[in-house]
DNA sequence: GGCAAACACGAGTGATCGCTCGCGTTTTCA
DNA sequence: TGAAAACGCGAGCGATCACTCGTGTTTGCC
């Protein structure tokens, strides 16, 4: 609709200080969530006054939006590198390597991105944005399992299969990222990877392999 | 340190009251969490005037750790009742369900608990009993697991698991909460058990059945 | 019935927050 | 080198929020 009426021309010294105050609002953001935070302490943060800030950013959602679709965006180019061909034809333990070990490492090394996404205090447009990266990657994760699991196994198991473990992984990066940096952290992730395997092996065995015993439920 | 200097007697209209403003605080911090939610905005939702809400709370944080507290008070006699020596003794899918059920219900029917409970914005006093609640349900499921698990289990592992599982339900309650009541949550609550029975399986299987293939992990 | 206390009200108050504006400084470019 | 544009500042403005207070109503108790 509207075209940006602003074609502002930035100096090198603007763009350095738009990654500062995002960097900054990103700290804030994660230690005092989205709604406490005030612009003026993004401000100091940053070690700007709150006029520079508005220099950048026309108001207080303008940059959890920024912010927010700088992270999703680079989840995005994260995650299109995850769900490959030769990745999707990998053994189950390899494949679960290969899909949470990039998923884990970025979200340790921006904590803010969870924080962003999960509060209900979050402007609409990241709520929409998140939904929209939400969605991809479920419909990735069901047909990664569709694509190996039994052709006979009905579409709405398929959902829910996909669902739980794409919640389960959640709850088990929560509890990663909260875990301090070192073989507590690891441990957590080899454990989640165990709770991941164990789950998705009975549906995703290797082709011949499926008289496995299923167990009693 | 300082007794409750005002020994206010209350009406029984009174205690209507307060049901009533926290239940209409309840729905407002569900929809809108804490901070963002003016306490004008709980009156407005409870049908009263500012003035008479703080006839009944000191201030805004207090209406939170109120309600907080019912909650979690609520949530530790049902979570008391759930760890009893009959329970330990159940077969592995039956514990799951002893254990899930009454929480899974709990929370379905007080969606403000999750959100008061997760927010990093709540004040202190609620982060605090959030935490003794939350060590006292791990230590909980640390003690099931031990006293099934095989013995030479290692503790720093029992940690590790206990830890996960929690992680894992606390992922997939998220999943069950966020579904539209019905099938669609049976069987997510159906697949979470599924997740749970086949990683503490392998660790919890009944005596003499622990030759179990171990996957390979 | 009458009185004190609890309840209910809602306009108002001080503080804080998002954001602006005027002015001074640095960078770019011809 | 000079002017235009981008950058940087921080006091301050309007709006909103947590919270108060003076006044009127209802309830419990004798």
């Amino acid at each position: 609709m509207t075209e940006d009426p602003k074609p502002r021309r930035r100096q090198a010294r603007g763009e350095r200080r738009i990654a500062q105050l995002l960097q900054a609002a990103a700290d804030v953001f994660c230690a005092n969530g989205y709604t406490a935070t005030s612009t003026n302490a993004i401000a100091r943060e940053a070690k700007v006054s709150p006029g520079t800030l508005y220099q950048y950013f026309p108001n207080k959602e303008a940059i959890a939006i920024e912010l927010g679709g700088r992270l999703i965006h680079e989840m995005r180019e994260r995650h299109g590198q995850v769900f490959t061909p030769e990745n999707v034809a990998l053994p189950l333990p390899e494949l679960i390597d290969a899909i949470l070990d990039p998923m884990i490492e970025f979200n340790c090394l921006n904590p803010a991105f969870l924080a962003l996404m999960h509060g209900s205090e979050v402007p609409g447009r990241i709520a929409e944005e998140h939904d929209e990266l939400h969605a991809s990657l479920l419909s990735q994760v069901r047909e990664l399992i569709g694509a190996r699991a039994a052709p006979a196994l009905p579409v709405e198991e398929l959902d829910r299969v996909a669902d739980m473990a794409f919640a389960v992984f959640k709850g088990g990066l929560a509890l990663i990222v909260a875990a301090p940096e070192g073989p507590a952290r690891d441990g957590a992730v080899a454990e989640l990877k165990k709770v991941l395997y164990r789950y998705l092996e009975p549906l995703l065995a290797e082709e011949g392999a499926r008289v496995t015993t299923t167990p009693p439920r």
